[in-house]
DNA sequence: AGTTTCGGCGCC
DNA sequence: AAAGGGCGCCGAAACT
């Protein structure tokens, strides 16, 4: 039995499916159905299915209720193949790929649709993006000679496996959506933020704290808009650039108390206020738009709704269904672990084997037990930092973990200069990522390492520009790198809650939570627990560095901390 | 009038 | 002296 088959529309309307050997080739006849939950169901035993693309195809299936054990997403793979091959610019469909094989024109990609509250998937895109079956099996196949060219095969496999793992997750998370209690969150609302008034203008705290704005400054000033607020200021003689809160916090003035709190509600008010509950919230769920991949360093995003930015205080409206849990499980000290296991520092690999809090054992070991300092020094090294008490801190941290420090310093040199830099797996940084605006490569200009070199070296310093890479490049390796392990670390729990009731209803970065009946929780928290050792042997191989997590089996989710 | 950028803050 | 990395979201401001 041929456990992987190719999946493509066919002209009729309907599907064609095949089964494919090693090296990805056509093994079989090309069998037809009228839709893809029919060749699914009547194909119990395969494992992956690889099609175009997950995002289109999943859904459909979803909604018929037929579940795969996995897939492979040609376009995704083509994505992360092109950046390996440091290509990234190119267009990435399948369509694409396939002209490029064939030598023809070379379509652009199609535009990204926006996202609007409760949209579903369109249920037919253009059928220019489809390509045959025959095709589609053709561009796989020709990937499959690429995953062989990297420098480490059976990585770059995995990540592509990976990645498309973490579709069908996203896919699935976007079905079940997140329990949401309306009713909590306008009580919620109602406690900060007041009545409402008729006519939809500010409820009546913030109109309070406006206010009291106005009052403190001698006359009316509006405290959402910055160029008020700053002109205010300067007109009681108070010079501030910007009215962020950590600049207002060192001013002595009377407005400044009411004016941060105002900012904060304010934010709350736009961002997750009534109208955001109208818009994303339908029966008792919250149904955002997860995608998976959908940045440079592999971290998700949302489309809409603004799910990985849900202010703790809105986590009240987060409630399991009756008789129902929420596993919250929060990777302790994620980047610090994954910094140890790629960069194999001694020092910091034996702190990483231990379960116990990593940024405390760093303390003891080079700041005399401050675990505040200890923090802020990793945090520092891993985002670049370049003033202040992290650069003082940054040194301690350099002579006890050399080799840890040399890791991200040497992503941030390639960065500046740039080269590629890639994960552990192979997820590779386009050189020029994070600033958009580099003259050359809008001209399509290769940055040369001559070009590169000289704005480095020039005279004064490297450009801003340069510097800016630099940064992106060295965090790259590390949020990168955490996004390979937490994409195997949802594989893995996805098919552990394959054989029980519990869903996997959110994924934040390093936090996942799993809604499941109460009498599952404690599966679910071993599973948590395996899927996460699991996910490091297979991203990082053998290595001493340990996951741990920490997990809350609440009813709410703000309960979880 | 419609579109893009900016400022500020939410999360990690 | 230097105010870090990744995102999304919103309204206002600045464009075309």
């Amino acid at each position: 039995m041929t456990d992987r088959w190719a999946l493509a529309p066919a002209e009729d309307g309907g599907v064609e499916f095949a089964p494919l050997g090693p090296g990805g080739l056509l093994t079989g006849p090309v069998r037809r159905a009228a839709d893809p939950a029919e060749a699914v169901r009547g194909l119990p035993d395969v494992t992956r299915w690889v099609w175009r693309s997950t995002a289109e195809t999943y859904p459909r299936l979803l909604a018929t209720g037929v579940r795969v054990e996995r897939c492979y997403d040609v376009e995704d793979a083509e994505t992360l193949l092109l950046g390996h091959e440091g290509r990234s610019g190119e267009p990435r469909s399948a369509a694409a790929a396939l002209a490029r094989l064939r030598g023809g024109p070379v379509p652009p990609d199609p535009p990204q649709r926006s996202a609007e509250p409760g949209s579903q998937s369109p249920l037919f895109e253009p059928q220019s993006v489809h390509l045959p079956l025959t095709d589609l099996v053709e561009v796989y196949t020709e990937q499959q000679r690429r995953h062989d060219a990297t420098a480490h095969p059976d990585r770059m496999r995995l990540l592509t496996a990976a990645e498309s793992a973490g579709m069908l997750v996203a896919a699935e998370m976007n079905r079940s959506g997140l329990p949401w209690s309306a009713d909590v969150h306008r009580r919620v609302l109602h406690e900060l933020l007041g009545e409402r008034y008729a006519g939809g203008g500010e409820p009546r705290r913030l109109a309070e704290l406006a206010d009291e704005v106005s009052a403190a400054f001698g006359r009316r000033v509006r405290p959402d808009l910055p160029a008020d607020v700053v002109k205010a200021f300067a007109q009681a003689g108070i010079k501030v650039k910007s009215t962020r809160r950590w600049e207002l916090e060192s001013v002595d003035h009377p407005a400044v108390k009411p004016l941060i709190e105002y900012k904060k509600l304010y934010r709350i008010w736009v961002a997750h206020g009534w109208s955001w509950l109208q818009d994303w919230v339908r029966e008792g769920r919250f149904r955002p738009e997860f995608q998976a991949g959908g940045t440079v360093t592999g971290r998700w995003v949302t489309n809409g709704g603004g799910a990985l930015q849900i202010p703790k205080v809105i986590r009240r409206a987060v409630v399991a269904e009756p008789g129902w849990r929420l596993v919250v499980a929060d990777a302790d000290q994620m980047e610090p672990r994954v910094l140890a296991a790629i960069s194999r520092d001694p020092g910091l690999m034996e702190v990483a084997g231990r379960e116990t809090d990593l940024y405390q054992s760093v303390s003891d070991r080079a700041f005399s037990g401050d675990r505040a300092q200890a923090k802020l020094a990793v945090l520092g090294a891993v985002y670049g930092q370049t003033s202040g008490d992290g650069l003082k801190n940054l040194a301690a941290l350099r002579r006890r973990f050399p080799k840890a420090v040399a890791y991200v310093d040497d992503a941030a040199r390639a960065g500046e200069e740039g080269r590629l830099v890639r994960t552990w797996l192979g997820r590779t940084c386009p050189p020029a990522a994070g600033t958009g605006d580099d003259a050359s490569e809008e001209a399509g200009i290769p940055v040369t390492e001559d070009e590169s070199a000289d704005r480095q070296w020039a005279p004064g310093y490297a450009s801003t520009d340069a510097r800016a890479r630099g940064r992106f490049a060295r965090n790259f390796v590390v949020q990168g790198s955490a996004a390979d392990w937490t994409l195997l670390l949802l594989a893995a729990l996805r098919q552990s809650c394959a054989d029980m009731a519990a869903e996997l209803v959110f994924f934040q970065h390093d936090e996942v939570i799993v809604h499941c009946p109460e009498e599952e929780t404690e599966t679910v928290v071993a599973a948590i627990r395996e899927a996460a050792e699991l996910a490091g042997r297979l991203t990082f191989g053998e290595t001493p560095v340990r996951f741990p997590f920490t997990t809350a089996v609440v009813e709410c989710y703000a309960d979880a901390k």
